[in-house]
DNA sequence: TTCGTATTTGGCCATATAGCCAAATAGCTG
DNA sequence: CAGCTATTTGGCTATATGGCCAAATACGAA
């Protein structure tokens, strides 16, 4: 692999493995609807806040969410809305595998 | 986070985590344009073919390969091309953080 | 059956991740 | 300034990942 290609795949693969994770994907949904701060996506996602703080920080980090502080509380809000066509893009991939899986299963039932 | 929900966010993770590798990624791509034997993806990859191996069997649990033994070799082909839809997704959110970047650039020179 | 090629598996190590708790920090608001 | 609330950071542990090497396996062909 040349090093203009690594660079080009390690740039994809760093929002992907942002997004790769549970948690993440609740918060991205989340914060599709509207932004929220911490404490809300806290109390969403059942986890200690401090892990909530560290997905927050690797989604940003990934430049997918973006932080505005107002009042006393940190709003987060989705970067940009493409990233909800992407977990489209994933329910097709599960519904081919399904669709597969049928097939597969009515084959053997002949 | 109730258990139904969770459970769909962890399939979803599931995919993404599987592409979520720039070797992966790489691999991605090379099976869209024709479907391929373990010894050329390895050439392709440029690591150890264990290692090429193992991708693989990352992928092709995740439902995104399949396999097909034929004469002396075992082609992996993708399982579904809609899978890079979702790479064209992730070069749109690199595309939208760069023109951000642009932005940001621009407004710091006036 | 025996050889040889293609692929996978197991062992091992180094690094990364996710989680919690406790402590530190930030920054309103009185 | 001092207190309070929201958030982040550091420390720690357990687990997962990616990589290579060496060994095992699978299987077609002679």
């Amino acid at each position: 692999m040349k090093d203009a290609e690594k660079s080009r795949y390690e740039a994809r693969a760093k929002i992907l493995k942002a997004m790769a994770h549970p948690s993440r994907l609740l918060i991205i949904e989340e914060l599709h609807k509207q932004e929220r701060c911490v404490n809300e996506l806290t109390e969403r996602v059942g986890a200690d806040m401090s892990t909530v703080s560290k997905h927050l920080s690797v989604l940003k980090n990934a430049g997918l969410v973006m932080d505005e502080k107002r009042a006393n509380c940190i709003y987060y809000a989705l970067r940009c809305s493409c990233i909800l066509d992407f977990i489209g893009c994933v329910e097709d991939v599960l519904a081919a595998r399904a669709d597969d899986h049928q097939r597969v299963l009515k084959s053997c039932k002949k």
